[in-house]
Parts: structure tokens; sequence; C-alpha cells
DNA sequence: ACTGAGTTCGAACGAACGTTCGAATCAGCG
DNA sequence: CGCTGATTCGAACGTTCGTTCGAACTCAGT
């Protein structure tokens, strides 16, 4: 209500040749989101300013309100844009393997992947979970719930399949913290690779959780 | 400069009995970082403001300020309280352990019980990181580095005493993720208390680590 | 050259921010 | 009681915050 008809929208008005894959709108609204997925990294939400994000983005203050209607909108299409691409991935490359481990070896893969070579977007995704609030905050758990979901799925076929025993709960939500917390901690400039290291975690994790046997202390 | 001589500062002065264990100062700091705690928890150090602050501890937003210099430093007691607790703690109980595998497992049981048990504390600590700058921040990363030589010094021993082979860096940064991440999802209703989940969390890490084949896919 | 929709901006709004200051209140002791 | 230093507070400081508004610019179609 009281904004322009077709503004602060993603484009649903037609694209008549293939020669710019979208809008010059939804063109220059992904690069105010790049530009403002490095400053909420640097700086965090709350600390990053509107006019941090004019400077970043080369836009004067007002001109960012044509694309967006909040400062938390636009933190929402930032993670929901980010969430539903690894999201996608995975699903794609999920497709057609069937041995369980190959598929929890694959999600680990995904994910670290996808994690560092968009650092910035995936530390603002793990970091400002908490951020948005209502109906921002619950579109978004939809997607993180169904994310979450499909790795419940892989390590209960997997645990029916070599009839283990241990807490599906735990180990993802274990799993999860292994992978996130990289955004913490990882150097380009001394870390391995994202596929070597989702060997690493993968060895560590598979092997943890396998292995019948209690294992009391 | 330009502040009471003895004020904002902790107390030096003698205490004559062991009555009350510290000043009336110290006793009235403490109060008021516990009641910060809370809202660092809830809002976030950004996100919270003097007002709020005020507002949860009962007093005036000037008469904060008595106790200390600026929000910054308040976050910083806090963090540094709660950092230096933790290792202390963590010191008492390795001592006159020898067995590394038993250590690792103290190790990580002290850290989930105390985060569990401090779960405000601890997720200030381990969310708010970065929101320190310059002297304020090296300190704490001087105690976060010796809590994490430690771990690390453990992991070599086992690695030592059973001839295995992993990188160790990557192994104790994992294990810092699956025990940190649980601020992020842990429900007390639901889920176990400190000393199950630090089991399972021991039994998922060591035996991942351990088993000296590579395990490449 | 004119139109009209799409896009950008300078300037300002009221609210909230962290911090300060001087006066008021309190507690303990002569 | 009255004195003294420790503690607390109301009121305000100047700055920055997210957001708004109307005017100006761009540019394809006539």
């Amino acid at each position: 209500m009281g904004s322009p008809s077709t503004a602060a929208r993603v484009s649903t008005r037609p694209h008549r040749v293939a020669s710019t894959p979208a809008t010059r709108f939804d063109r220059r609204l992904s690069e105010i989101l790049t530009h403002a997925t490095d400053v909420f990294c640097e700086k965090g939400y709350e600390g990053a300013s509107m006019r941090d994000l004019s400077r970043a983005s080369g836009m004067s203050l007002a001109g960012l309100y044509y694309y967006f209607e909040s400062k938390e909108r636009l933190l929402f299409l930032i993670q929901k844009h980010t969430f539903t691409t690894i999201v996608q991935r995975l699903k794609a490359r999920l497709d057609g393997v069937s041995d369980p481990e190959q598929q929890v070896r694959i999600f680990i893969l995904n994910h670290l992947e996808y994690f560092l070579a968009n650092q910035a977007a995936m530390k603002v995704l793990s970091h400002e979970a908490e951020a948005l609030k209502n109906g921002f905050a619950s579109e978004l758990a939809a997607i993180k719930r169904e994310y979450y979901r499909i790795c419940v799925g892989l390590m209960e076929e997997l645990k029916r399949e070599r009839g283990m025993q241990f807490s599906t709960r735990i180990a993802v939500l274990s799993l999860f913290g292994m992978m996130n917390w990289i955004y913490t901690w990882h150097n380009p400039r001394v870390d391995a690779d994202a596929k070597q290291l989702a060997n690493e975690m993968s060895d560590i994790f598979l092997r943890g959780v396998m292995t019948s046997g209690k294992g009391r202390r």
C-alpha cells in the first residue's frame, strides 16, 4: 500500500528476448543484494546502517527504498535466496544416487562447497538466523525445516540399512554444528578446499556415527 | 580519566570479614552483568540498547555508568568472566587425569555442562565473538587461544599415544562447532542433559577421529 | 520535441541511540 | 545530629538511526 504498483517486487513482467535473463529491475536488485551481503557479513545486521549499505552499493540512501521496502525485508531477500539456492543444488545432486552413505557425503560436500564459495552469504544466513521477525521469520523457518528434514531422512535411511543405533536428532544437529561453525575459523590461505574438508568431516562424522557398539565410557 | 578514583573498577579494597565475599560494589556489578547477559542473549549486542539494560536491571540509565564506562566494556566483562570461569573449571577437572581419551571426554563434558548451565552467557560468548574491538578483542582472543591450545594439546597426545593420523586443526574446530552450535537448537524440554549429550558427542567425535584407516570414499 | 513510466536523489522527518552532568539520596561513622 | 564519600537518578547532550517525500533525471516510443 502506498507504493507504486510495480516497484519493490520481483518482476513478473514478461521479458521479450533471451539476451537479458532478467529485467533491469531484477539485475539491479541482485547487485544491491550482493553488496548488502558483504556489509551484513562484516558488521552484522543490526550493526550495519542503511547508510553503510548505500555507500557500499553506490546508490543513494533513498534510492535503495525503490528496490525493497525495509531493511528487514532486504535481509530476508538475502537469506531466502541463499537458502533456496543451496536446497535446490542439493536436490539436483542427490538425484539418481541411492546409496545412503553416498547421499550423506553429497549432502556434506554440497553444504561446504556452497559455504566456502559464498562465505559472506552463508555467514549472514548462519549468524543472523534470529534477526527476522514474525512473517519473515516463519517463511525462512519453513525452508530451514525442509533442509533439516532432508538430512534427517538421509540419516534414518543409513541407520535402517546398517541396523545402527543413535539419536538422529543429535547426530544431525552435531553435523550442522561442525559445518556451520566454519565461518568462524576458515582461512583460505591456511585451510584446504571444500572437497577435502568435506571428506575429512564426512569421515569423522560417518565413522563416529557408525560402529554399532554403544561405546560407553 | 574524569571518573571518581575508585569507581568503575573491580575492587582492590580490602574486605574485612568473610561474611560478604566481595564488596557491595562488586556484588551490584555482578547483578547487573547477569541481567545484561540475558538481554544481550535475547536481542544481541548491537540490538540491545542501554535503555533495555536499564529496564532489565532495575537501575536508571545513568546509574549503570557508575559501574562500567561503556556498553562495549560491559560486554567485555561478561565475556571475560564467562571464558575465564570455564577455563579455570576445566583445569581443575583435568588435574590428576592422565589418560588422553579420558581427558578429551572431560573437556567435552566440562564445555557442555557449563554451556547448558549458563546458556545465556555462553550464547553471548559464542555469538558476539566479533563485537569487541582492538584492546578488548585482543585480551579476549588471548583467553580463547589458551582454551583452544589446551584442546589441541589433548588431541595431539591422544594421536601420539595411538599412532593415529588426522588433521588436529580440523578435528578440534569441528568439535568446537558441534559443541557451540548447541545454543541454536538445545531445548531443555526435549533434549537430554549435559552428561548424556557429552557422552553422545564424545562417542561420535572420538570414534570418528580414531580408527586408523584413512577411509577414503 | 513531447510524453510518461521507470529510476535516482537531496533533504528532511521523528525516534532512538550511547553518554554526560549536576543534583539528590543513601549508608556508615563521629 | 551532621559530615563524607558512595551510589542513584532525571534531564538533557549531540549524533545517528530507518524511513519518507517530492522533485529531478533517463530514455524508449510517438
